[in-house]
DNA sequence: ACCTGAACACCGTTCAAGT
DNA sequence: ACCTGAACACCGTTCAAGT
């Protein structure tokens, strides 16, 4: 039934992903998914957890190495989630709890205290970092749902922007080209950086 | 009809913001509502305007206060959302691109700038820090829907993983304490510290 | 005891018919 | 010309009835 779900979740995305839809896969009622799940959130927090268990952990976590690792593990997990589209939104509905996203939030961990960052530190970062993943992989799904492209978007952005008063918004118009720069990977790259950036220069907080 | 639509977010958020809701409390059907707007998602885009439009910007940007004035921006961005629950959905799921968003964003831009960060830097720091306050605003909102207080919340995160194999999440069992440490406003303030201490010590991104 | 057909109480959106 | 009642094509969920 899981799987039956991730397939319609794969082919057409989360807003596809409906009772009857998964229920019509299993050539059965809708009715006859209440034996296996609570309702439709429940199989939606089981579908993400099987999605989360489907992650390369990479590498055992090496000191030396620990920021790349920790980088190349964000990126593994929004291209899992891009596999997926729509399903990061459901971590940023609720703290998952189950195991494959419990392997994850360890892994993460551990890359973090082998970077020797404070444990208070790690503990609320991996809040932060997990925030900003899951936002960047939601958005993205909504963009291919709509068979956007990157460049349409961009046009898309100053189209709007042009029907604005460019006098009222100074800094929009003079950073206009700035604003609608890069792919979306080298943006993610950017916040990605940042953030561990940030994590390295910001005390713990008090206890 | 806006005003219409804010009554019935304010009141019970962004799932009973239906257009027969909204109609509802017009005295009228829900067929009306399309004489001024296209479907559901324009309206919902009208009212997160709407609700940015209402946003106070504070005092002009001070060269020596940039930074307190923008994590006090951040703050009330997020008290706004916290007073229309679920709106914050609607900029995670595209890019806001009315009067009410521009303005935000401008003056974001704004003290940025005084604080003489990089163009590039600041340009695509926007979406980062968007981004976070953005999901923090959404995870709080379906809290609250749910009723759930922040100790319910820390209560079940220590009994989901106590059903979860302890030896097999060791560092999440180590970090445990610091995990579901703090209150929401605390770990927020402390990813904006972090989020602006990572935009002072990051390299701007190669044109 | 287990499964499910049919029904209930909702949706967003359309369009023909009314004023 | 403008507005809208009624209908269409969907939802999630429940429960009585079947096996």
């Amino acid at each position: 039934m899981l799987e039956a779900g991730l397939r319609v979740l794969r082919a057409k995305g989360i807003d596809a992903v409906t009772m009857r839809a998964v229920a019509a896969e299993l050539d059965t009622g809708p009715a006859s998914l209440y034996v296996y799940v609570a309702n439709r959130k429940d199989l939606l927090d089981l579908m993400f957890d099987a999605v989360a268990a489907s992650i390369d952990l990479g590498p055992e976590p090496d000191p030396t190495q620990w920021r790349e690792q920790l980088e190349a593990l964000a990126y593994r997990i929004v291209e899992a989630m891009d596999d997926h589209p729509g399903i990061a939104r459901v971590p940023l509905a609720n703290v998952p709890t189950g195991q494959g996203a419990a392997r994850v939030a360890d892994r993460t961990l551990a890359l973090l205290r082998a970077g020797d960052v404070d444990d208070r530190s790690a503990a609320w970062f991996i809040d932060v970092v997990s925030l900003y993943i899951n936002a960047t992989a939601y958005e993205t799904s909504i963009y291919m749902s709509e068979g956007t492209t990157e460049d349409n978007i961009d046009e898309q952005i100053r189209d709007d922007f042009a029907r604005l008063a460019a006098d009222e918004f100074p800094n929009l118009t003079r950073l206009m080209g700035p604003l609608t720069s890069g792919t979306g990977e080298e943006r993610f790259a950017f916040g990605l950086r940042l953030l561990i950036n940030g994590l390295l220069n910001t005390p713990p907080p008090p206890a």
